[in-house]
DNA sequence: CGTTCGGGCGAACGTGCGTTCTAAATCCTA
DNA sequence: TAGGATTTAGAACGCACGTTCGCCCGAACG
């Protein structure tokens, strides 16, 4: 709302370039060399306005105390970063997630949005959804889901299994009864799957879906 | 890889704080006072091996120069930010987007990951999916869509569509056909609704859908 | 036993850096 | 064009804060 002064704009985004490569905010003297100001008054003169103004904050007697607040605007939020191991497809077995793959940077990552994102953010890993076979999730082609790697799972868990007699994978509920298993679809209308327990690899559990709709 | 000494972490822990509430860093003298420490050198020994171990950079002669290197891994990501306008039911009219709500910040919103994020991020707004009738959309109860505004679509887009007739709302892909609309369901299993033109109205063009699985 | 070494103390030193005061230059508005 | 408000200058002042140096203590080691 208040007017924005050439030299205040100035100092705010020498302020904001400085804070991107080192993190921390410069000095007074900084500021003034920066601007080309000619005494470390009129910096202070101008950060005072800018705080006034609400642009920044700033904390006395502590060096290089200068909160950026307006800088919340181009929204940063902190995300989990998840690897994209590869895809899931009803007749190809699950890629198995690798610890090297956690570590691994240059590979395929997703960022989770904090509303996505469970409470324990470790172990995480992504799969792209090839085909329509996963349709009984409410899961389709391109769909991407998020996994937590577990080799048991608890009842009522939705997992990602791999049954090898069917050579097939799917994502179901999870209800381990006696010495077979049962799969649940998610989608009330369709069958459950019933298999002996050593007929399925539970690969992990999963913790979100998303999806991406073509313009 | 190198251990991290009790000492360490604490004054690791420390910082990470700090950081947070304040968005600078503390001095040498409030890292000593906040983990009882007794002598600022004790500080900078311990500093010192943070950073030859890859956990800090430090600045030299520099106030409140350290920064968190390791603390890289809660990945911050510029998202798009939308706000999320209320429900959408089989039953119940779509909410419509007012733009005051746009501005409105103290209303949920929803932070979308940059792989989510269409090229133009402006005009979307969230709905969260009441019951189970956009199925053969794959969507479910409790999840989360996300709709760019829009009053026309164009052939083949997956749109949010309110049928006044039937006082329905559904998720579609929708096709202009002479003076009657096809609204074809993503579900290839399910028939197409065919109604009158004037028996649709398009509230908006669906982008993404996320959903978060029950742990 | 003396030595080395990781770790902790405490104090002093010197400079980084915020603050403040006076005065001048510039910009408005009447 | 006078005179107030805004902005700029320059220079001290003084605390904040990083740095350094000598010393102590217990464990490991020969």
């Amino acid at each position: 709302m208040p007017a924005i002064s050439t030299r205040q704009q100035q100092i705010l985004d020498f302020l904001h370039d400085y804070h991107t490569d080192r993190s921390y905010m410069p000095s007074i003297r900084e500021i003034q060399l920066a601007c080309s100001i000619s005494s470390t008054s009129v910096v202070d003169y101008n950060l005072r306005l800018l705080e006034r103004d609400g642009f920044i904050r700033r904390s006395p007697d502590i060096s290089r105390a200068i909160e950026l607040v307006c800088e919340s605007e181009p929204d940063l939020v902190e995300v989990a970063r998840v690897p994209i191991l590869g895809a899931i497809a009803a007749g190809e077995p699950i890629p198995v997630p690798e610890a090297s793959a956690y570590a691994d940077e240059d590979r395929d990552s997703l960022a989770l949005p904090p509303e996505l994102t469970p409470r324990d953010p470790n172990n995480l890993y992504a799969l792209r959804v090839k085909g329509y076979s996963m349709i009984d999730a409410f899961v389709t082609d391109g769909d991407i889901v998020v996994l937590r790697h577990t080799r048991d799972a608890r009842n009522g868990d939705m997992v990602a299994a791999w049954l090898p007699m069917q050579e097939e994978a799917t994502l179901k509920h999870f209800y381990l009864e006696g010495d077979h298993v049962r799969l649940m679809p998610a989608n009330p209308d369709m069958e459950p799957i019933i298999v002996p327990a050593d007929n399925v690899q539970v690969h992990g559990k999963v913790v979100a879906v998303m999806r991406r709709v073509a313009a």
